[in-house]
DNA sequence: CAGTGGCCCTGAGCGC
DNA sequence: TGCGCTCAGGGCCACT
């Protein structure tokens, strides 16, 4: 479910709402990707600071408690979403991890648990630095532009749809962005990544920040299920130029919109607009 | 080292 | 109504 835009949107609709909060506890549901890694004695107590993003990742720093240091890396998966509750429900049969603190309830809700919930020393040490180790730049990071885009597709000989994918240039282009960005730049998704021109690498990379920009302002996409933690959906899906319109004509040329597989996962594109 | 595919899970939708 | 199949927004890891 979640790309860069949706773990975004979710970020700043709690971070406010929990910052300074003590925690009270934990509830573990059934096991998610990985171990918490942590007993919860050592979270009690403990405030939470600034909710960070990195990639499609959550960092959850929990200061205090002596030891100073720690914090949680979350990460939604496939299917996650967060919701933070100063009335809390009873939980679902879907609801993996709650933080009960003193300002509400962070809970974690994710049926196919693909998800994450880890204890990490800091960003920099254990379970997050090596999560976090291969991931490439932040979109928004002025660093990347063109030039960057360029330097990293070289040599590859994967299309560039799934180079996009890979997150190791740039993150946060999941699989609806990675089609929209493409479109957008007027790319063929199935062009080979390491031949892409300067001028098409500049126009990717722009397109890239310009789709994912535009979806975090439009609240990320909710195609059947996502939510923000105060339960608001978003509105991106709206502005979709190919994905999930197999069949549906081009919004530019009118021309069918295909559906391809590309490495397990379906590519949307437009055959006229978009070029190798 | 780049590239490929399996796998971790549950639920929805569809054809029969 | 029920069954079996396919597909789904991610990404780690083993293997070639």
């Amino acid at each position: 479910m979640p790309e860069l835009p949706e773990v975004e949107v979710t970020r700043r609709s709690f971070a406010d709402a929990i910052a300074g909060a003590r925690v009270q506890g934990v509830r573990l549901g059934k096991p998610l990707r990985w171990p918490l890694g942590v007993a919860e004695q050592v979270m009690l107590g403990r405030e939470v600071g600034a909710v960070t993003r990195r990639g499609k990742y959550l960092w959850l720093p929990l200061h205090g408690g002596g030891a100073s240091g720690g914090g949680l890396l979350l990460h939604l998966g496939m299917s996650g979403s967060l919701a933070f509750q100063t009335r809390p429900a009873e939980p679902g049969p879907h609801d993996h991890f709650d933080l009960r603190t003193s300002q509400g309830l962070l809970r974690l809700n994710d049926p196919r648990r693909f998800g994450a919930v880890v204890w990490s020393e800091s960003l920099e040490q254990g379970p997050a630095a090596k999560l976090l180790a291969g991931l490439g730049l932040e979109p928004f990071d002025p660093r990347f532009d063109g030039p960057h885009l360029k330097v990293g597709l070289s040599g590859r000989r994967v299309a560039i749809k799934q180079a996009l994918l890979a997150g190791d240039i740039v993150v946060g282009a999941g699989n609806i962005y990675a089609c929209e960005a493409l479109f957008l730049a007027g790319i063929d998704p199935r062009a080979q990544a390491g031949r892409l021109s300067g001028p098409r690498c500049a126009r990717l990379a722009a397109a890239v920040r310009q789709v994912l920009g535009a979806a975090v302002e439009a609240g990320g996409t909710t195609l059947r299920d996502f939510k923000d933690a105060h339960g608001v959906a978003g509105s991106f899906q709206m502005q979709a130029q190919v994905y999930g319109r197999e069949g549906e004509s081009c919004r530019v040329c009118q021309t069918p919109i295909r559906r391809i597989v590309q490495g397990q996962r379906s590519t949307f594109f437009c055959p006229t607009c978009q070029k190798r």
